[in-house]
RNA sequence: GGUCCCAUCGUCUAGUGGUUAGGACGCUGGCCUCUCACGCCGGAAGCCGGGGUUCAACUCCCCGUGGGACUACCA
């Protein structure tokens, strides 16, 4: 590594929503540009015209900024290497495309879709790799003028040289790829479009990238950009290939596997910080056996000799468990931000802060995510109340209607308030009915929360107040009577 | 089919020649005498197979086997 600060970048493609093995390569990315102090660049990859959506990159973007991960350069933050879209960059890739043409190290390709189609079956039936044989590298001048006046458009491929490819992956070590192997690869397409392995060589070479991060799927067109940084008289960049996030099968993972996107796990509860952790975490180890870290944790243990070089398969309970552990974690204050979106939903935006820390305290414990906050609203909430088969038929028989009778009775002669009414009531309890433990409590619970289950039932006392709990055990004794 | 990559409990991992193979999720037994949850204490569960190298292999090498990625005028 040189003394020069590195600078990487996330290059996505706007053609659907963030996908969290994206989002992992966005984070390795950060992580390596905070850890050393870089420069962390994002490049929108928007040439395939058809595919890509404006909406799906504004999404993206919210994404990156929701999952925390912020950009040096790039989009609506500008940059010495702009502009950071490459629809907007056409006519650097038509210089260098020039220059290529000029050295003769690329030619025009006339072949229909039929013909390279033919081509590529006709090789796979013969036990090869599919590959452009090179049928237009030797074209005469003259055909290619008889060609361009039949209005053949055409596109242009990279003559590739025979010979071994090499270079240090930085995470998987020596790499080693045949040239003869691989076949004429176009970096321009018939539209003057460039294709992807072009264009992110003259990008990252403009852009000053020294190290290139991404996943193992790109570990065979590294090959090809390399010779197309060579070609082009460019000095390469350092690459580290990270394996892929797997579905529950093995295979990478898709939309079939359930939930993959951020904008998935966001609307499902997750927190921002779960999400990272757990990505960070998921294929590495951040050493000592720490699994549970803060950012800072994170980014001050990043490194690229921690990822593993084999696919994980994403554990959707451990992402569960990481979360209800920060939800019961998280200051309170921050927890109902991340919560707001999902109290709002639930129907209860108008609820007052304070009442709202109390139940978000009592409740997180039960809680393993933000979306499950509604049905624990409900349950404080008088115009919601009513009792579960579970809870009509502890209250079915008069032993146990006799308790609620008798706090009831305690409530309504009371001069407690608040926090004193539990201490001061509950105790009474006992010799008022004979009864104690479950025999006692479940009754109360079942009366008083309309549930069999559920928090503290003194933390119902507090929240609730005096006039509340009044109202509920006489519901509850009108519908069991 | 071809090229390339990978291989420790079900899952995510620690381990770099000598360890009772450690941790976490999940599963499971118990405790915490209102429930659920939380928490605490236990348990079951693993080095893909075969050859080498070595006094000694989970660890190094080779061969199998298995899995994955790529194989487009998508990125």
């Amino acid at each position: 590594m040189t003394n020069i600060l590195p600078r990487v970048r996330f290059a996505p493609s706007p053609t659907g929503e963030l996908h969290v093995g994206n989002a992992r390569t966005a984070l390795f990315n950060w992580l390596f540009a905070k850890h050393y102090h870089g420069s962390f660049i994002l490049r929108i990859e928007d040439t395939d015209q058809v595919r890509t959506s404006k909406v799906f990159e504004a999404n993206l973007r919210q994404d990156l900024a929701w999952l925390g991960i912020e950009w040096d350069e790039g989009p609506g933050k500008g940059g010495p290497c702009g502009p950071y879209h490459q629809s907007e960059r056409l006519s650097l890739y038509r210089t260098h495309l020039e220059r290529l043409i000029a050295a003769e190290l690329v030619y025009p390709c006339y072949c229909t879709d039929e013909e390279l189609e033919t081509e590529r079956l006709s090789l796979i039936s013969r036990k090869m790799m599919p590959r452009y044989m090179g049928k237009c590298r030797n074209l005469t001048a003259e055909t290619r003028r008889r060609l361009e006046a039949e209005g053949r458009p055409a596109a242009y491929r990279f003559h590739v040289p025979p010979g071994a490819i090499t270079f240090h992956d930085l995470i998987r070590g020596p790499m080693r790829f045949e040239g003869s192997a691989l076949g004429d690869f176009i970096i321009v397409r018939s539209n003057g479009i460039p294709a992807y392995n072009f264009a992110v060589v003259i990008d990252d070479h403009l852009m000053k990238i020294t190290h290139v991060i991404r996943g193992e799927d790109h570990l065979s067109n590294t090959a090809l950009q390399l010779l197309l940084y060579r070609a082009l008289g460019f000095a390469p960049p350092q690459f580290a290939h990270h394996a892929l996030i797997l579905g529950w099968d093995r295979s990478k993972l898709s939309k079939r596997h359930g939930s993959t996107t951020v904008r998935e796990f966001r609307e499902q509860g997750i927190l921002p910080q779960v999400l990272i952790n757990y990505l960070a975490l998921l294929g590495a180890s951040f050493g000592e056996g720490k699994e549970v870290c803060t950012i800072d944790e994170i980014i001050e243990s990043f490194s690229l000799n921690r990822a593993g070089k084999s696919g994980a398969i994403f554990d959707k309970d451990k992402l569960l468990w990481l979360n209800s552990l920060y939800i019961r974690k998280e200051s309170l204050t921050t927890l109902t931000g991340y919560m707001q979106p999902f109290i709002k939903e639930a129907g209860y935006a108008h609820l007052e802060e304070a009442r709202l820390h109390r139940i978000l305290d009592a409740v997180r414990d039960n809680i393993t995510s933000l979306a499950e906050i509604g049905t624990y609203l409900r349950i404080f909430d008088d115009s919601a109340y009513e009792l579960s088969a579970g809870a009509l038929q502890i209250l079915a028989d008069d032993e146990t209607r006799k308790v609620v009778l008798s706090l009831l009775d305690l409530l309504n002669n009371t001069d407690a308030e608040g926090d004193e009414l539990y201490r001061t009531l509950i105790p009474l309890l006992p010799e008022k009915t004979g009864l104690r433990g479950k025999k006692l409590f479940m009754p109360l619970r079942a009366a008083i929360t309309g549930q069999t289950k559920g928090p503290e039932l003194d933390r119902f006392f507090s929240i609730l107040g005096k006039s509340s709990l009044q109202y509920r055990l006489r519901k509850a004794i009108a519908a069991t009577t």
